[in-house]
DNA sequence: ATCTTAAACGGACCAGGGTCCAGTTTTCTT
DNA sequence: AAGAAAACTGGACCCTGGTCCGTTTAAGAT
């Protein structure tokens, strides 16, 4: 069994599938919160269904991964992969869970440089290396779980992050609009864009690294080079 | 007549709708060539479409420009049309073309700053705030014209506008990696992000008109603030 | 054990994007 | 002017995401 539990938010019944903005709690990082309360056979179609899909992507890419595909597959009818979660961006989500969870852990309590205890700069690098290098290797999934450009920005893991580097930011930059500053930072770690940068126009990853410690430089102004 | 022509990379036969990775030709602004050479017929029924689709967005939002109501509003086939946009995302982008070639234009010869004749750091700043004008007025149709991930950046208009961002971005830091700094200030750009910042966290364009300011300070390292 | 009820289930159903190809129209050639 | 080739047309057809609702089932109360 591969997937135990994951976080994300599970759906109310059904009709109404998800609050307009997100829901209130934000960092909610406590050790992977089992499925809050989910009936035994719910979460066990679940656990079910994720597996499914992890095995469709593996067999077929994720273009492989079609709601009915999954369901089938899973043993389940359509209707409940909808009901479980949402819709096929709900679903690519919650494989995506795992991994965003322990990003999460890693940057707000695990060792620094990218944990508290190293300086404000230093865990910003360190965040942007860490992000970069896990959407490259979840760069097919973070695509297709992307579209949608009106969510974008509302998924809960997405926030975190970008709160985070908020706070970062505002520690180093204390008057600045760090708010703005962070989107910014965050788009360079944009998965559509880093797709564009090493499989369209075949940049090696160091280079995207590199990118990103000038601009955190510059955008922190820790002594401009040049 | 509302669309007499636009430009857009028009498409082969059909089985191959595109080039892999963007025409060769990207700065071509020399006043709207009229479709190159498309057979009488094609192009009265392209400009039917195009009519049709700009009615059917009037009255019912871009939500309402599904291929087949475009097709029966301009009295064609719905073959035509994917024939001749390729995609609902080439249809809706068709529709942007024309104030992408008038942004154009106005940054590559029309009057300073945002024209040639100002220092490049004017021109970047002049730059910013046009599109960000310009991308709050045509929002939806922009965000819809955006799905698809993996092509966000290939576009011809996107191209012409990372191109000459970098252009002016190496007159300012000739040693910097100026095409990363380019993608990252583009970023800042989005569509998604702006309507995600001024639609769903409710921040005035003025703020964002400050925040691309503050972020060519800093990036370009004119006398940071602070 | 049984009853009640809220929750979960599943598959029929619908809509919209995208493909195909047989038939038609334009344009070029001679 | 006529014929041939190329390009265009349109609607039937397929696929997949998403919705609906009558039925089933887990789980707590009596």
């Amino acid at each position: 069994m591969l997937y135990a539990g994951f976080m994300s938010a599970t759906l109310p019944p059904f009709p109404k599938p998800q609050e307009p903005f997100g829901a209130p709690r934000l960092l909610d990082v406590g050790s992977a919160p089992d499925e809050p309360c989910l009936r035994a056979d719910a979460a066990r179609n679940r656990a079910r269904l994720l597996e499914a899909a992890t095995r469709l992507i593996a067999e077929h890419g994720v273009a492989g991964v079609t709601m009915e595909a999954v369901a089938t597959a899973a043993g389940v009818g359509k209707g409940t992969v909808f009901r479980r979660f949402g819709d096929r961006t709900g679903l690519l989500m919650a494989l995506l869970d795992h991994s965003a969870h322990t990003l999460q852990a890693d940057f707000l309590g695990g060792p620094p440089p990218l944990g508290p205890g190293a300086p404000a700069v230093d865990r910003l690098r360190a965040l942007g290396v860490a992000v970069l290098y896990r959407s490259a290797e979840q760069l097919d999934l973070l695509l297709a779980a992307q579209a949608e450009p009106t969510r974008r920005h509302s998924h809960p893991s997405t926030r975190a992050l970008h709160m985070h580097t908020t706070m970062l930011l505002r520690q180093i930059l204390p008057d600045a609009d760090c708010d703005l500053l962070a989107q910014t930072l965050m788009g360079y770690l944009d998965p559509a864009l880093i797709h564009h940068l090493t499989r369209q126009r075949g940049m090696p990853l160091e280079r995207l690294e590199a990118g990103w410690n000038d601009l955190v430089t510059r955008v922190t102004g820790a002594d401009v080079p040049r």
